[in-house]
DNA sequence: CTGAAAGCGCTTACAG
DNA sequence: CTGAAAGCGCTTACAG
């Protein structure tokens, strides 16, 4: 590895001018600029990482955190960090308490900012962390002072999909969520709202049993099919909470030969690559991933370089995507 | 942030004496060790990476390059990381020739060693990287002189399932080959080798009308399975070179009235969740990926360590996973 | 426009 | 066992 100590001496200039040349930070005379190009070509020098991040004290690099790797988030995130001048680099984490392990990285200014992907961990950690760092949540809010987060409008997508199956003439909608470790995750509490927002604004009943528990596996979204068909006044539309169990749902469904939508219909949320390939195709709520990624990076790149300090929440527009399991015509009676 | 010379005044000692409490690397005396990590402790004191690793000529970090997180082998990077002392970040890089956008990250030394995981790029552009780092290849090999790489046995694997397949009775079998970008990749290369070896040591006879082109989705493996049922000589089993593939096939088998494995037996290879869920469920080959990932950082801790340069490939065994759609009764003729 | 020099926060011979 | 000091490879006032 060559240093610019022997870059200079090749240019025959001081280090002081190849640092300038290298960073293009200060005017340089044309002909010392090419003979320092040409000594950093042949010497095949690349400025240490170490050595300049230690003197500027910042790194240009984000860190995303997380247990799934949402590619189009990624994407959104890679797009704008470099548009930023910013890398992205990825930690995976498994698991909700797993990520203290990640606690090495995060203990020294080795990134500028973190972006917690969906991340799930206790209270105390997430706090830990934003006092170390400039920190954005995204996908997933925490309910912890002062945060920035990112996200879909959760509640408007699920206020948006449940208007829908009334405009179709729905009347008794099942409600699908998936509820783990202690309590309902917080984006499935802010769907379940939307749902019952757009019953009460429409005048519907709604009763507790018309809340079907489930976790995140398409078994499970099977098995709440299951108990949707065995309920004394079965229900003529089903909102699951996520694509994957409105999926479950409908593969029960057809395998007790019902008519999708017309004996009862299905919605379900996040435009996985499944609900356009299911059958019928699956009315669902399309969260913008890239431009949440994009959205994450600007307030995080934001807080690195204003040191804000009073929390915000952006919330990025859904996207309803109307198909057959829920738009076409019901079943006469 | 504090530094080492504030730990070193509060604690009354000599920075020398900070840094070596820190990195436990001399004997020091044991009333000013507890000095020194009291005062580390009351200025939450964190040496800082950067000049750290400018020192050392090292970070301790391992990065995996992929355009699909393989999250077992992840998991399995991260534990024999871990146990060696790494940190392990990931950089995600979409597509063939996107590889080139992760060179800012690659040309500097931030990080020890790289774990290419599944990439497929350019020859000009590994080799480069391989001038530049200790480069293991994961999953995917390369045929490129001296590398290191570590790999499922393929042809093993395929060899294996395809004397099952034989041992079941079948004559006639299909193999459905994803064949994208200019050639067949080098694993769907290796496992073919596997099937035709099982075929030339049973006397059974092998033609390229056997060979059943696709791409690596699941639609492509509908449409395989459609071409199959329309041969002249209906083959009565079927290897597909991926899970994803004898999914699609099984559908198509099904939605024509066949039935699985008596009309005709489907076996897949990869052991994806979907192969257990699938009806019927699928025989397979497992990659042991947690296996893989901790081999592939041994191998690369070595290279680092000991400036190996005479390249080798690992092959992890593979396990068969025998399920029913191939170990029914075949049909009655 | 340019160079000599100080300094970033560490580690590690060197001498005691 | 311990400290003073050199040095890692950069950047950036400072002076010219």
């Amino acid at each position: 590895m060559a240093t610019i100590d022997e870059v200079a001496a090749m240019a025959g200039v001081s280090v002081a001018t190849v640092s300038r040349v290298m960073n293009n930070s200060y005017v340089v005379s044309e002909d010392k600029r090419v003979r320092v190009l040409q000594a950093a070509q042949a010497l095949n020098y690349q400025p240490s990482t170490f050595s300049r991040s230690q003197r500027r004290a910042e790194n240009k690099t984000i860190l995303i955190i997380c247990s799934v790797v949402i590619y189009d988030v990624v994407a959104g995130v890679q797009a704008m960090a470099k548009k930023l001048g910013y890398d992205v680099l990825i930690h995976y984490n498994a698991g909700r308490n797993a990520e203290l392990d990640s606690i090495k990285v995060l203990n020294n200014k080795l990134v500028d900012g973190i972006i917690l992907l969906n991340v799930l961990m206790d209270d105390d950690d997430i706090i830990e962390i934003n006092k170390r760092y400039p920190v954005v949540h995204c996908g997933e809010y925490m309910d912890i002072p002062n945060a920035f987060q990112v996200s879909t409008d959760n509640e408007g997508g699920a206020h948006a999909i449940v208007n829908h199956l009334i405009s179709q003439g729905r009347k008794r909608i099942a409600f699908v969520a998936p509820d783990i470790f202690n309590g309902l995750p917080h984006f499935v509490q802010v769907r379940e709202k939307g749902y019952r927002l757009a019953l009460q604004e429409h005048g519907l009943p709604f009763s507790p049993d018309l809340i079907i528990k489930a976790d995140f596996s398409l078994e499970s979204g099977y098995d709440a099919g299951r108990r949707i068909l065995a309920m004394a006044d079965r229900p003529d539309a089903v909102f699951c909470a996520t694509d994957t169990l409105a999926v479950g749902c409908i593969h029960t469904f057809r395998d007790h030969g019902l008519s999708i939508p017309a004996d009862i219909a299905v919605a379900g949320f996040d435009n996985d690559e499944a609900s356009e390939i299911c059958t019928p195709p699956l009315t669902t709520v399309a969260q913008p991933f890239f431009e949440i990624g994009c959205e994450t990076v600007r307030l995080l790149t934001a807080m690195i370089s204003e040191e804000m300090t009073i929390g915000r929440s952006v919330m990025i527009d859904y996207q309803l995507k109307i198909r057959e399991s829920t738009a076409g015509k019901k079943a006469k009676v």
